[in-house]
DNA sequence: GGTTTTATGTCAGCCATGTTGACCAAAATT
DNA sequence: AATTTTGGTCAACATGGCTGACATAAAACC
């Protein structure tokens, strides 16, 4: 049996491999938020405005309800961000047509804006990134992008993606 | 030139995989973090505490400056953090040899075994996601994260990697 | 060698954004 | 009519960023 590996030393590259993965997510995701950070802080805004105003622009008549299921926050502090949101005309609420109960979100001219600009710089470090790796890379990442992700949020994911693919709501913005 | 694209549908496609990644790598992160902060939270600590403990385990003997370059935030509110980290039993502070000014960081058994504890669980999800994956999708997944570093993070991480191979710090834990 | 400058770290207080808990109102359900 | 669901409000609290003022050690300068 000549080819049994001294599994000491690969049970330290193991780790060592790991610790990269933790720690290149830990740099990356501070690096790929500091852009945006930068033009809402300009704003008096913050991360929480930021996600409140992508998923709106990506899901235009989204409820409330359903967007806290994308964030995994408590509908208080959402409650605080969009308060803010529409004090600034970055947001309006229209009453839900079938069930009057629901607000169901748009970005005003001003937030698709802003939703834009955003989304520029952050997809414009994606593209370089993905640029310089390359086609096969992007696909890898992708892969283990989704294998670190909650089963849970893995469905919810790809029923965002269906849901977007479907149908566009009714609504000003559709 | 029968061989060009239909640029209108290109560039749609391309701000999708954009978006994509962009909501991907928001997912993910959350995901990532949310056992370890779990455990955290169980001894009344955050996300920065972990930084902390992740990064003087990693750099025994670092000092407040160096671990301030890797984590990109104030002084003050590191040294709030490392004051209850050294008040709790998971760090201790060694003043520096040569230059006196410098507190040399290092854990004790008590933060070792934390770290170890916070390290195992992420470093659990990503030997999932990695087996899931596929080596040569890993290969992609770090050119890409690489490729979302500002430059200077960039040469930050390489510096790092290299003062771990070459050395380790004369100290207790060393 | 004493003074100034630089490096390093601490203390105090502010702000954003997450949390719980208590409670209210409107609409839908039973 | 009573209950449940949905959405909102107020209050209080914790974490973890931030700035400003300050203390001390080391280095640089005259």
């Amino acid at each position: 049996m000549a080819d049994i590996k001294p599994i000491g030393k690969a049970l330290f590259l193991r780790e060592e491999e790991l610790r990269r993965g933790i720690e290149m997510m830990f740099f990356a995701y501070r690096d790929f938020t500091g852009e945006a950070d930068s033009i809402l802080a300009e704003q008096n805004m913050g991360r929480a405005h930021h996600r409140a105003i992508y998923f709106i622009g990506r899901n235009p008549g989204i409820t409330v309800s359903e967007l806290l299921g994308i964030l995994n926050i408590t509908k208080q502090s959402l409650s605080r961000v969009l308060s803010a949101l529409v004090e600034t005309g970055h947001v309006v609420q229209h009453t839900g047509p079938e069930d009057r109960r629901q607000r169901l979100l748009y970005l005003t001219e001003t937030g698709n804006a802003l939703e834009a600009r955003l989304t520029e710089v952050q997809g414009r470090r994606f593209a370089k990134a993905y640029r310089e790796a390359g086609m096969s890379a992007v696909e890898g990442f992708h892969r283990v992008l989704q294998g670190l992700l909650d089963d849970r949020t893995g469905q919810q994911v790809d029923e965002l993606g269906q849901a977007r693919q479907s149908a566009y709501r009714s609504g000003d913005d559709g």
